[in-house]
DNA sequence: ATGCAAGTAGCACGCGCAAGCAACTATTTC
DNA sequence: GAAATAGTTGCTTGCGCGTGCTACTTGCAT
């Protein structure tokens, strides 16, 4: 047992523990915006990635890129999101293929409305996990990111 | 736009540079261990624990605790492994209503083939994401997790 | 008996993969 | 130059699969 074998115990555990980071974060903000607004977790990023491109367009393939999702996915991702209202295709004149994604005003309002319980519930999260030792090396690297700008 | 303000925005980018890390880390393993060994990352996982425990037997619930799955998510798990003939279910006399799971000889087997490639995936990816700055406060929390005991 | 805990199915839903279609690009041909 | 052809890109659809929720069965506890 060397300290090679070391390092790969290391990172496995590292690994183990971003797993249960990830998932305990995740559970919590998908229940809080379900109840709340009726959004998964991952149709908020949609919603959040559009609205802080105001102004702008987005195409289906970087909203696959900040969703992590397969392109499939993200047509039926932007399907159920424009079914509700809350976001329109917008067809590209310069590229017939390209299509962009757009909020609408109902959009807008309701990731104003969501966005306040979405910051809410991370930081109670983020200051529960602190609380526990094996979780808290992950927690302050996410917290400290811009540490050096202070 | 004050300190409060700036701690909010701190939170929410350290989770999506979390969900960055994790989806793409996920993406890999289930790439190395799927075309290698036909196991998922979470039947690696369940695999993983159950060898750790190796002449203990866990529960169902244990399970579905470390790999973060719904009860039923479990049962099927399990079921799917049980059927491949990697573990087998052993019925706990104490109480009856608990099952405990138990690795067979196939099951380490497989498993004693999947952990090099699991720890080789898992290296290569972390160096990888070592050399993109916005990921790195996140990696070295990951791998200095052992740091104070060197 | 009444209540609670452990594990198992029925159901609907969201996902990835592979195939398909429309639109753009490059190359050839006249 | 203009038209035809082949190859690529962007998004969508069919399909199978794994998941969570809810309801259920069985066994323990009070």
């Amino acid at each position: 047992m060397g300290i090679a074998d070391d390092a790969v115990e290391v990172r496995a555990r590292g690994w183990r523990t971003l797993v249960a980071v990830h998932s305990l974060i995740e559970a919590e903000l998908e229940r809080a915006l379900g109840e709340s607004v009726r959004l998964s977790v991952i149709e908020y990023t949609v919603l959040d990635a559009l609205s802080r491109q105001d102004g702008w367009h987005m195409r289906m393939q970087q909203l696959a890129g900040v969703a992590a999702l397969s392109p499939s996915a993200t047509t039926r991702l932007v399907n159920r999101l424009e079914d509700r209202g809350l976001l329109t295709r917008v067809l590209c004149a310069d590229d017939r293929r390209g299509i962009y994604t757009e909020l609408t005003a109902a959009g807008r309002e309701l990731y104003q409305q969501a966005r306040p319980l979405h910051d809410a519930a991370l930081e109670r999260i983020l200051s529960q996990a602190e609380e526990r030792p094996e979780l808290a090396p992950v927690m302050r690297a996410l917290q400290g990111e811009l540490a050096p700008a202070e």
